[in-house]
RNA sequence: GCGUCUGUCGUCAAGCGGUUAAGACCUCGGAUUGUGGUUCCGAUAUGCAUGGGUUCGAAUCCCAUCAGACGCCCCA
């Protein structure tokens, strides 16, 4: 035998029997951001290397070892990991700050990072996400944060959590930091590993480790005040009250967790998350924020923005598995030809119908019409010649033969009770 | 990149050094050439992820590789 070739690592089939799930996600968020205004954009797959760098980050472990990265005559090409970055060019490049703001869009689509596999997490997963351009104010950001909540129940997922938390503008965010690195200066040798890593690269991220030591040592009064103290500036502080604000207005259940920093550069302010309990350890399906200088680090005229993206995969695993579909009808015959014509003639008038095509036997075909359709539709010579069908409700096991113009109202109407 | 566990039919599995490698489901065929979902018979792994080794003898023990699950880091 040949060997057979697998998917690669990390990545999945999606199956039939599983494509509804997908299209629902779809259909959903195509109905629910039209609500709101948001229209869809479809960015390559692939873009410059140099977008990601510059857009997610070089400090970000996104970038600097997730990313499928390849040459292509002298150009450094990379698959997208994430699609704000590719929206943000986009918009730039069709000179969208032009349009009357806000500019709203939403996506959906493969993403790609070189990551170990577990729960939840894959390397070729599926995101779908909303951009809000063009407004500063934080009802852009409450809106945003609705419009995820809103999305999520129409998919049935009430009872997840909302966290959010202001990281501050880029200029109080800094003396933060620099008061964090402070204090926590005489423990540096007892950090973990990971901790003195973050020390330089990113000290915001030193506060959910989850190591115990590291945890001691954060809870130590003095480091502890600094961690705690309200570190955003004045106009900051007056952002994230508003957010809030709306978010009690619209009765939108959140909890501010302190301790919530988002992997990626461009953040600032408003960030959130939103979290499921039953998703084993990668618990999160939402994460966004507001990123005010994305648009113009990437050479855009300065735009104010924020946005979220979801896991579609996770998404997914939380919602019960539809049951399967049956055909309409299923054709028992042993006349192919005729079984086709009937066939077509149903189909033509929107009814799902399959009939054998191997010349089976009337008892195979009338088990498998059994297994994958509700009524089974009986074309023998007799029916043939009287211009008749013999329907066959395969629950009930009632069966009547009627003239075959009355089929269509007969399967309409017991369609309908 | 690190850690823990796991690889036996399409699927779920039994087997724990000597078996003809159980069983169940699915699929296919027959009982049953116009009546299924119940029942009954039958078919379907010269092979146990791959490659080495130990042994008279390996699916079973050892090593390596590959793959999967879960966790760390990080993220959706």
């Amino acid at each position: 035998m040949t060997k057979i070739i697998h998917v690669v690592k990390g990545t999945k089939d999606i199956l039939p029997q599983e494509v509804e799930k997908w299209q629902n996600l779809e259909q959903n968020a195509l109905e629910i951001f039209t609500k709101y205004g948001y229209k869809e954009i479809r960015t390559p797959i692939f873009e410059v290397t140099e977008l990601f760098a510059r857009g997610v980050g070089d400090t970000t472990d996104i970038v600097n070892k997730e990313m499928y990265t390849f040459e292509k005559s002298d150009r450094s090409l990379t698959l997208r990991p994430e699609n704000t970055a590719g929206v943000v060019r986009s918009f730039i490049e069709n000179g969208m700050s032009r349009l009357s703001a806000p500019v709203k869009l939403w996506y959906k689509g493969p993403m790609f990072r070189y990551e170990r596999p577990q729960a939840g997490r894959q390397r070729q997963f599926h995101q779908v996400g909303v951009e809000l351009f063009g407004i500063k104010q934080p009802a852009a950001d409450a809106e945003v944060i609705l419009l995820a909540v809103n999305y999520l129940k129409s998919l049935g997922l009430n009872d997840l959590e909302v966290e959010i938390n202001s990281l501050g503008c880029p200029s109080c965010r800094e003396e933060y930091k620099k008061k964090i690195k402070e204090v926590l200066k005489p423990e540096f040798d007892n950090l973990c590993e990971d901790c003195q890593n973050r020390y330089e690269k990113n000290p915001l991220r030193l506060l959910d480790c989850k190591v115990e030591s590291c945890k001691a040592i954060f809870e130590k009064p003095e480091i502890k005040k600094v961690i705690q103290s309200d570190f955003i500036c004045d106009e900051c502080a007056q952002h994230f009250n508003d957010v809030k604000k709306y978010l009690d207005k619209m009765n939108i259940k959140y909890v501010v967790n302190k301790l919530l920093v988002r992997g990626l550069d461009y953040y600032n302010r408003t960030v959130f998350e939103i979290k499921s309990n039953n998703l084993g350890s990668q618990n999160a399906v939402c994460g966004g924020g507001r990123y005010d200088s994305l648009v113009r680090n990437l050479g855009g005229e300065d735009t104010p923005a924020v946005g979220w993206a979801m896991g579609m995969e996770r998404l997914n695993s939380l919602i019960p598995d539809p049951e399967e579909k049956k055909l309409d009808a299923y054709i028992v015959s042993n006349s192919s030809t005729d079984a086709f014509e009937l066939a077509e003639e149903l189909r033509a008038e929107g009814f799902n119908v399959e009939f054998d095509l191997s010349n089976k036997k009337f008892t195979k075909q009338l088990e498998k019409a059994s297994k994958v359709a509700k009524y089974a539709l009986i074309l023998g010579e007799d029916e043939i010649v009287k211009g008749q069908v013999s329907v066959k409700n395969l629950e009930t096991s009632v069966q009547e033969t009627i003239d075959r113009k009355n089929l269509r109202s007969k399967l309409e109407n017991d369609k309908n009770s």
